[in-house]
DNA sequence: CCAAACAATCTCGACATCAAGATTCTTGAC
DNA sequence: GTCAAGAATCTTGATGTCGAGATTGTTTGG
């Protein structure tokens, strides 16, 4: 392994602390947990040159790769971001405000809704997508492709697991 | 690679809509994150049975693993939890009040705080940490210990890109 | 066709977090 | 010794999220 970082101190304190306790997972699910919390702090950053915040960059994104027309029902916003229902029912109001969606009936359900993607929101979520993944690409080459490759294979098993 | 998941999807939604950006930086990154979500959900849950909240695990667990006796500053509990100092003086305020925690006089700095360790903030995370990494290795068992290995590896070069 | 179960969305209050700044104390240069 | 810079902690106000429940509309079994 190469030079040790933070979760690495964390593992091997445990191990002083509690040798009865085979605390070795950590070194995959806390260092998952962490790097996420990171990425989120770099992707902050690379929306704040387009003036959007992380969560408004989530329901837009949900919206944008839709395809046409851009639209979506709240329901299908809160699957896709893994949000509550209230808390999108709040997104979706500060993002009408800003002018990026708007609210539609639904024709066909009188219960329902579509959140549609403007021009203007269309045209910042594309600027924001091509920023964010300059930086992503940048993190990511300290992997070379191949390695790249088998630890999405590895999450997306992962993911399976923590979610049955 | 093996069923398709969200993050699947995703970046097959995005080559469609936006063939000219290469997103496939998603596939280890956005699933980083999403796994990070869910293992934030499982994590809750495991708590759960010891009445135990995230972040209180969180504090307690730094406490713990620091050893005998047990406490450390505000400062440097900022620092393992990757949190604001704010947040921290209202955590610390909350746990004292839950009588898992105690805060002490910095013999050395009159600036300076303990937090310390009661004994049933001890017995509390020794009990919860035991649960959380039952889940944890059922987590993981869905890879071998090999790839396992690989994967924390790679997690760690990735978390020293990001962060630089 | 009616009632009950179900579904989609929104409302509301509680809560945890952050960012910026205030407070209190320490340290180092002179 | 004193003063300015720095450090440790706490305070405050704004904000975003969640969870539970309310509202409105749809569907289905009898």
């Amino acid at each position: 392994m190469s030079t040790p970082d933070e979760v690495d101190e964390v593992v091997a304190a445990w191990q002083r602390e509690r040798p009865d306790v085979d605390v070795s997972a950590m070194h995959v699910l806390s260092r998952i947990s962490r790097l996420a919390r990171h990425l989120d702090r770099a992707r902050k950053q690379a929306f704040a040159t387009h003036g959007l915040e992380t969560w408004e960059f989530d329901v837009l994104s949900a919206l944008r790769r839709a395809g046409k027309p851009y639209q979506l029902s709240p329901g299908r916003l809160v699957a896709e971001t893994m949000v509550t229902s209230g808390t999108m029912t709040n997104r979706v109001d500060r993002l009408v405000e800003r002018g990026f969606v708007e609210r539609r009936a639904d024709p066909d359900d009188r219960r329902g809704v579509r959140v549609c993607l403007t021009a203007s929101g269309r045209r910042t979520v594309d600027a924001a997508l091509v920023e964010l993944l300059e930086h992503e690409r940048e993190i990511l080459s300290a992997l070379d492709p191949t390695r790249a490759a088998q630890v999405a294979d590895a999450l997306r098993t992962l993911t399976r697991s923590v979610r049955s």
